[in-house]
DNA sequence: CGCCAGATTGAGTTCTATCAACAAGCGTGG
DNA sequence: CCACGCTTGTTGATAGAACTCAATCTGGCG
């Protein structure tokens, strides 16, 4: 499995130590918890309906939220024999868990939805470093707008899950979005403001690609 | 591949998708690009010696690192058909490419890598958003203090490249540098103080657990 | 009506980026 | 040999961005 065994032709099945066998479909309230750190970690889920987050806990009780999971994506693929994290219903849901067994094959490429998830972790985390509040923020709603494939669309998790999600405080995320809305990017709706049309794209990508501040990477080099 | 095409029993085969012929080793001297952006993702790289940056180039020319590799290691692994950063050696390499084609299976678990690859880059985001200057400074040493399995070992990269990597400038990491050795958590010798003695690791665990701030992510809750 | 939760706004503080200067080592060339 | 430039790392002073604490506003609910 790993470099130790370096071996010129092993021909290692990955498939094989990955089947499940497919469950019924389960519906959850929100704020439900799907599976806690530490648990074994047996099953993948599919979310019919609804989103999730999954996020950890740090020694001092603090949350930080890694990733959301909306309708027609899966989650729970973990790399140890135990949940490194915790995974609970944002809204009311709908999910198919599939059970670690030798029946069959889960329906879906998990070489391809384990690089997808290295991809996206790595955008995120790209975000995360070089962006200013605002400029999080807007990338925040693009990767919204364009996983609802929608300019006009609810956002289905709190300031507080946002700020959680993009390491903030519900105070800057709240003044980000009042920022977006003076630019005449975005436009809010609804009682908690959680409804956002996208006036105008190029200026939310604008704000993400502006600098937070010229030296905080190195510049241009060779 | 993706979930539009969902279907009971489709039976992917994830591993027809990613065979490979085993290259000879090759040598690369500091600092030589292995592959660039939007270069077709056919190979993946087995490091005998040495040690690798990954590392995008942003709209403004300014660099971020997503991922050290050292000797031991695997990298160039990627989701889509080209390249979606840049790889270059940080010293004199040897290392062993593996090409696509249908010849034979690559001697290790691709799987194990992808999620393995997705776990560190949860731990990195956790990390980038969740510490302060000198958290993470404290954090960087510990991973590479674990990677070597050493208390005393010598960075490969220089301050520059480790800012790019944390998201500071060099000055802060310096600082960083100053404070754990002010703090005797660390010891720092040689003539670029790229020679690290770990002092104690429970100091420099205890600066990691330090919250950047009490508002920043979410206090206990539930 | 009082109370609460979610979101927003304001004022002050902290942390880090920025700009500048400095030190040490190394290579080059006169 | 030494002056010079260059690279790497460090330190100091200042400014700006985000956090912290506090107050306000809204709507829902008992």
């Amino acid at each position: 499995m790993s470099i130790a065994n370096f071996n010129p032709e092993p021909r290692i099945e990955t498939r094989s130590m990955y089947q499940f066998t497919a469950g019924r479909p389960e519906c959850r309230p929100a704020d439900e918890l799907i599976y806690r750190e530490d648990d074994p970690s047996s099953s993948l889920y599919y979310i019919e309906v609804g989103a999730v987050r999954i996020y950890r806990l740090l020694a001092d009780g603090r949350r930080y939220i890694l990733s959301f999971h909306c309708a027609g994506e899966w989650f729970g693929l973990e790399g140890g024999e135990r949940r490194a994290a915790f995974t609970e219903a944002i809204c009311d849901l709908h999910l198919i868990s599939y059970s670690l067994s030798n029946m069959r094959t889960v329906p879906i490429d998990l070489m391809d939805l384990a690089v997808k998830e290295v991809s996206a972790a790595r955008d995120r985390q790209l975000a995360m470093v070089c962006q200013s509040a605002i400029g999080r923020v807007a990338a925040f709603i693009i990767e919204m707008a364009a996983r609802t494939g929608a300019q006009n669309f609810e956002l289905f998790m709190s300031r507080r899950d946002i700020a959680d999600y993009l390491g903030l405080t519900t105070e800057s995320v709240a003044r980000s979005f009042t920022g977006l809305t003076a630019r005449r990017a975005i436009r809010m709706d609804g009682l908690t403001h959680r409804i956002i049309h996208v006036l105008s794209p190029e200026r939310l990508n604008a704000v993400t690609t502006a600098a937070r501040g010229s030296k905080t990477l190195t510049g241009r080099h060779s």
